[in-house]
DNA sequence: GTCTATAAATGGATAGAC
DNA sequence: GTCTATCCATTTATAGAC
């Protein structure tokens, strides 16, 4: 039984972040407060205090969840075959992650939020990712230093442009196959 | 005698823009208030409604100011030459001016204030400094359609995960080079 | 587990005296 | 031009009743 209240907290504890991204998403990742979440799923702000530490913490578990959704994306990817095959893949993920979702981009890779540090637990979700990337990309015999950094560079650069100055359009987005020409041009011909 | 008192008026203005960018720089971009600004030019709050109409109005401020800044910088530019030293020394100015305050950074690039839009004035620098690069990638015979896109979010990208990965490192910034080489070599196989 | 009540602080902004 | 005083709203967070 105190299974089945434990799985009932988890559900609520859900319910509370998708509340919370839903008006990051209306607002911008900080144009929210406890009250607001707490009215959209049917509480009282201090209700919260039961599921949450605080307002932080509500960003910590978005920062996890984030990054969990990025490498559940990841896992539905080739990370072999043809090389511009496997990275035009990858990138068109990555980039329609990013953008389909501003805050959550916001959250993951930019530090926007006065005061936020992630936890130690979800900062490791982070270096997963990068880790995964790093292993996709030596897979493809790429893996001088830097190399993922300029990859990462590249596909957030592309990202964080469209959803800030064409946000709903394809500006920057048409333009990921030709970087990935680009980068995989470069990175053959010195591998 | 109206003349020194708009000089006047004019100097305390820019006192209260450099303290709102220094308490930017320290606390973030979001991170202070009216009644902080007005404490760093020895001030109270409301006096500061004689200068400006409201804190978005510091922040739009900011915002044109930041593109002048970037203005300046390009002036300083060799816009003509070889490509590869044109586009090096651009790319080095640009990253290096955005690493350098990324408050500035966020301001000028990203959209991470709730609410907050530049005014058409402002905006009009923003369009100022696009225009300015479309027309140093056309002296080089670097017209494609996107390629301005594609620089601007190649030099946004390492510059930004550059201060939010590394702040005060150098494992994006070193990268400069390598992908200006990158971009142009793939920009002139196709030009 | 959720509520009311409230603390305690902070925020942007205005009115009116000097 | 700057101040004091204050408004009014908002925020995060806690205490304690139910």
């Amino acid at each position: 039984m105190s299974d089945r209240r434990a799985q009932r907290h988890e559900a609520t504890r859900q319910e509370i972040l998708e509340a919370a991204w839903a008006l990051a998403r209306e607002r911008g990742l900080t144009g929210w407060s406890l009250r607001d979440v707490a009215e959209s799923v049917g509480m009282r702000a201090p209700s919260l205090y039961g599921y949450f530490d605080g307002k932080d913490a509500i960003y910590d578990a978005m920062f996890a969840q984030g990054y969990e959704q990025l490498l559940a994306r990841l896992d539905e990817l080739p990370t072999r075959g043809d090389p511009a095959e496997v990275l035009g893949r990858g990138a068109h993920a990555f980039v329609d992650f990013c953008v389909s979702d501003p805050p959550r981009h916001q959250l993951l890779f930019q530090r926007v939020i006065p005061g936020f540090e992630p936890s130690a637990e979800s900062y490791a979700l982070a270096r997963e990712v990068l880790s995964r990337l790093h292993a996709i990309l030596a897979d493809l015999d790429l893996d001088r230093p830097g190399t993922v950094d300029l990859w990462t560079a590249l596909l957030t650069g592309l990202a964080s442009q469209q959803a800030s100055n064409d946000p709903g359009g394809d500006r920057w987005t048409r333009l990921v196959d030709r970087a990935v020409d680009m980068f995989l041009a470069s990175e053959l011909t010195r591998a």
